[in-house]
RNA sequence: GGCCCGUUCGUCUAGGGGUUAGGACGUUAGAUUUUCAUUCUAGAAACAGGGGUUCGAUUCCCCUACGGGCUACCA
């Protein structure tokens, strides 16, 4: 078990949206995969058929491609141990269910759901173990006999694990250190459901097995069943080849607490899937940090950052920082508190640090969306250079720039209206007119020209300056004026004037 | 309730028997920009509590409190 291949899983259920503690899950595999060269196997854990939804998988496949998180083995490019949707492999868990029950480390359970059900509201704590299976209907408590007449009836039956009595099952978690639990606090879980699929506790040790997964990383939420998983390694057989565990801590809400849940999203205004999803049966959309305007590099940033850090004071890294980096041991014990300020401020990072050729096409997108053409590549690269650095989101490209590619549909007219006069009037009627005559067009030469101007008329900085933004731009934003103004060029901008002046006097 | 895991500024965290307990986000003040934003400078802000162990604990141990997770024929 020394040397084998580092082989880690995603073992996603297609249920809905894709959780960013998913990614993060995702990312840490992914990361510590490839820092050891090993594989990063995307396995579709479908076993549940009440839950499935149609698409989820696309999706899932969707957004790690959107992360550039990409699998190398999964359902759609297959490898060596398909197939990888757990529910075309069933036939295979029943094998395994029945060799445990044939050497007595599991056993068929006939309750009906509603036995059970009858018996928890009767049993205070009651869990399906040592000190109640006598009294329920299983191969345990029944006759042989009966139990072959019910298994010759088809009777509908489950296969639970028979947990030990009096032992202390401990492991090594990568994280966490020594872990442990008594055998007599753990029930006797389902392995195999009555409709012949596995639960998660079979499938997840059978597949791991099968596909030779060497490190298994998962959410903390898994930790109180890691003693199911532990034993069935044994009672299979398979002890030697079990993975190295590590649970992850959570991702918690940023107020109260709990878990982060897709609601607080909602509630508190902000993304908690990677991409949105759209939930047809309650007809709701969930957005999502791609369509909100993140970068796949920032949130992969922001993701790591969550629980991790290299002991340094660096915050920005790049996925292959990170793939060199990363390190399980260095992932924090205690869950996180999702803060979406910080997660903006990664964004606006990214975007800065982001070449103006590497944003084009996502803001040409922002634009697009937003109903405006983009048709010279060059002029575009200048205006994503002259306002990246105060857009925190993608689509403040629209707010910051929209004006470069179209004159400004609505003024500002409050900040301009109460102050305007006939004196202001008449400078850009003048300034029209220099404007129109200068031989050079640049920032520089703008700007002289404008306060040559101001002077002679005995005007201040503060009468004409905003007024002129306020013309080219149509609020208050944007880059400085004399550099939108030389972007634009010089009819643009005289032509503004002019419009904005009959606004202005109106 | 039971079991398991956890606990350093508001948040993410570094650190580790003797430190002015460091960084980042946010926040406050100032500089720059007489549009904002960016940038820069400065500031406020934390070791949950109680016992040990020790010359000395924020750091190691125990307890308590608090928080979280699990407790399905869901993952």
């Amino acid at each position: 078990m020394a040397d084998k291949k580092v082989r880690v899983r995603f073992a996603p259920s297609p249920t809905g949206g894709l959780h960013l503690g998913g990614v993060r899950t995702v990312l840490f595999n992914y990361l510590f995969a490839k820092q050891h060269g090993g594989d990063f196997v995307l396995r579709i854990e479908d076993t549940d058929q009440n839950r499935y939804v149609e698409g989820a998988e696309q999706y899932i496949l969707d957004c790690l491609a959107w992360c550039g998180l990409i699998p190398d083995e999964s359902p759609v490019v297959g490898g060596p141990f398909a197939p990888y949707r757990q529910s075309e492999r069933k036939p295979l868990y029943r094998e395994y269910a029945e060799k445990l029950v044939m050497e007595g480390h599991a056993y068929y359970a006939f309750d009906t759901p509603e036995e059970l059900d009858a018996k928890r509201k009767e049993v205070p704590n009651f869990q399906y173990g040592h000190a109640h299976r006598d009294e329920l209907r299983n191969s345990l408590s029944l006759s042989q006999h009966e139990v072959d007449a019910l298994l010759d009836a088809h009777t509908p039956h489950v296969i639970r694990i028979k947990m030990p009595t009096d032992e202390t099952i401990s492991f090594n978690d990568m994280i966490r250190g020594h872990v442990s639990f008594e055998t007599n606090q753990v029930d006797d879980k389902v392995l195999l459901k009555a409709d012949g699929m596995p639960t998660y506790h079979l499938a997840v040790v059978v597949d791991d097995y099968l596909m030779k997964i060497s490190h298994a990383f998962r959410g903390e939420e898994w930790l109180p069943s890691a003693p199911v998983h532990l034993l069935l390694w044994d009672y299979l057989g398979w002890k030697a080849d079990m993975p190295q565990w590590a649970h992850l801590p959570l991702i918690l809400k940023p107020d109260g607490h709990g878990k982060l849940s897709k609601r607080d999203g909602a509630r508190l205004g902000f993304p908690v899937y990677a991409m949105s999803w759209f939930d047809v049966k309650t007809d709701e959309l969930t957005q999502g940090f791609r369509e909100l305007g993140f970068l796949p590099e920032a949130f992969l940033n922001l993701l790591a950052m969550l629980g991790w850090n290299d002991g340094g004071d660096q915050e920005i890294f790049t996925l292959d920082a990170l793939v060199e980096k990363f390190s399980i041991e260095r992932v924090s014990k205690a869950g996180a508190k999702f803060d979406y300020e910080k997660a903006k401020w990664y964004n606006a990072e990214w975007i800065k640090k982001t070449s103006a050729e590497g944003l084009k096409d996502k803001v040409i997108t922002v634009f697009a969306d937003k109903g405006v053409a983009v048709n010279d590549d060059q002029y575009l690269l200048t205006v994503i250079d002259a306002v990246k650095e105060r857009c925190i989101l993608l689509p403040d490209f629209y707010q910051q720039a929209s004006f470069f590619f179209g004159v400004p549909k609505e003024y500002d007219i409050n900040s301009v209206k109460p102050k305007w006069n006939e004196a202001k009037d008449a400078f850009f009627n003048l300034l029209i007119d220099r404007y129109a005559a200068s031989h050079t067009w640049d920032a520089l030469e703008l700007e002289n020209i404008f306060k040559a101007l101001m002077e002679e008329k005995a005007l201040k900085a503060g009468d004409v300056m905003l007024p002129f933004r306020i013309m080219l731009v149509g609020g208050k934003f944007g880059p400085h004026v004399f550099d939108i103004a030389a972007m634009l060029g010089k009819e643009e901008t005289i032509g503004r004037i002019e419009k904005a002046l009959v606004v202005f006097n109106g």
